[in-house]
DNA sequence: TTGTGTTTTACGACCTCC
DNA sequence: GGAGGTCGTAAAACACAA
């Protein structure tokens, strides 16, 4: 697997990020992703303790996954098992890495060279995001076509042009950076992305849900396998050590989903 | 080129919390 | 009641083998 590290200072965060430049790109003209009128934001800002407390300890572990792979020092000892509200953080959080705030924390991210990027072989899953050569990540791919209704199984009917959206490479990894900080984006995070990238707040909201889902869904399969090796092998192997350190405030009901971390 | 499998957005249903 | 959570799913986008 390819990967390159380079650097990046996002508002005064200075990250270092090693990624994976093996997935071919997502060349089609795609729908601008500021075209989201279609998502009224929210309006109302809620302020709740929850949040407060569930992810003012949260510190970034040395989280892998297949687009992206970071490397972080001071990792922490968080388990998920100590974890234990059903439902995720409705307030602010304070960054709370060692340096306590964005400027100071310590998980360095990597850009890609942007420009000059390898476009080789990928897909499926566990495949890393490749980025496009000679594109602008900054823009918005468009798609061309007439806006078509296409009826769901709901019988709702959606704007065939605004059925999904692909994020641009930038998109993405900003929100990438955002979840290995915290898995529950907050409102104002939330906002300043959203301003940031040109998304609404419902979809960096979605953004995240799904994210936490394909995390989730990766832990699942890694269980899996950890079980299936355990009932071939007179020796069971250990579960993942860093049994999810990353995903210390995660809500999520399923905590065996949440019981082993990706690694790539 | 096409078929197939996977990933990525987006949503609805249902839930809990405030 | 409204917010955001998970879960399941639809469909587009994509990778890759044949």
């Amino acid at each position: 697997m390819k990967t390159e590290l380079a650097e990046d200072k996002l508002g005064g965060l200075t990250c270092s990020w090693r990624f994976d430049f093996s997935r071919s790109s997502r060349d089609s003209p795609y729908l601008s992703s500021e075209d989201t009128g279609m998502y009224p934001s929210s309006a109302s800002i809620r302020q709740t303790a929850q949040a407060l407390s569930l992810n003012s300890q949260y510190i970034p572990p040395p989280y892998d996954f297949p687009s992206y792979h970071h490397h972080v020092t001071g990792v922490g000892d968080l388990s998920a098992s100590t974890w234990n509200p059903l439902y995720a953080p409705r307030e602010e959080y304070p960054y709370s890495f060692p340096g306590s705030s964005p400027n100071t924390a310590q998980v360095n991210f990597t850009y890609p060279d942007l420009s000059n990027v390898p476009s080789a072989a990928g897909g499926g899953s566990l495949t890393p995001y490749n980025f496009i050569s000679g594109q602008d990540p900054l823009i918005p791919r468009k798609r061309p076509q007439e806006p078509v209704k296409q009826t769901t199984s709901g019988g709702k009917t959606r704007t065939k042009d605004k059925y999904r959206v692909v994020y641009t490479d930038h998109q993405r990894m900003e929100l990438e950076k955002e979840f290995q900080f915290n898995r529950y984006i907050t409102m104002r995070r939330k906002s300043e992305l959203s301003m940031a990238l040109s998304l609404s707040e419902r979809q960096v909201k979605i953004w995240f849900q799904n994210r936490r889902a394909k995390e989730r869904k990766i832990n699942r399969k890694k269980l899996q396998h950890s079980q299936q090796a355990s009932t071939t092998t007179p020796t069971p192997p250990v579960l993942c050590a860093h049994s999810d350190t990353h995903n210390p405030v995660s809500p999520s009901r399923n905590i065996l989903s949440d019981a082993v971390s990706e690694e790539y």
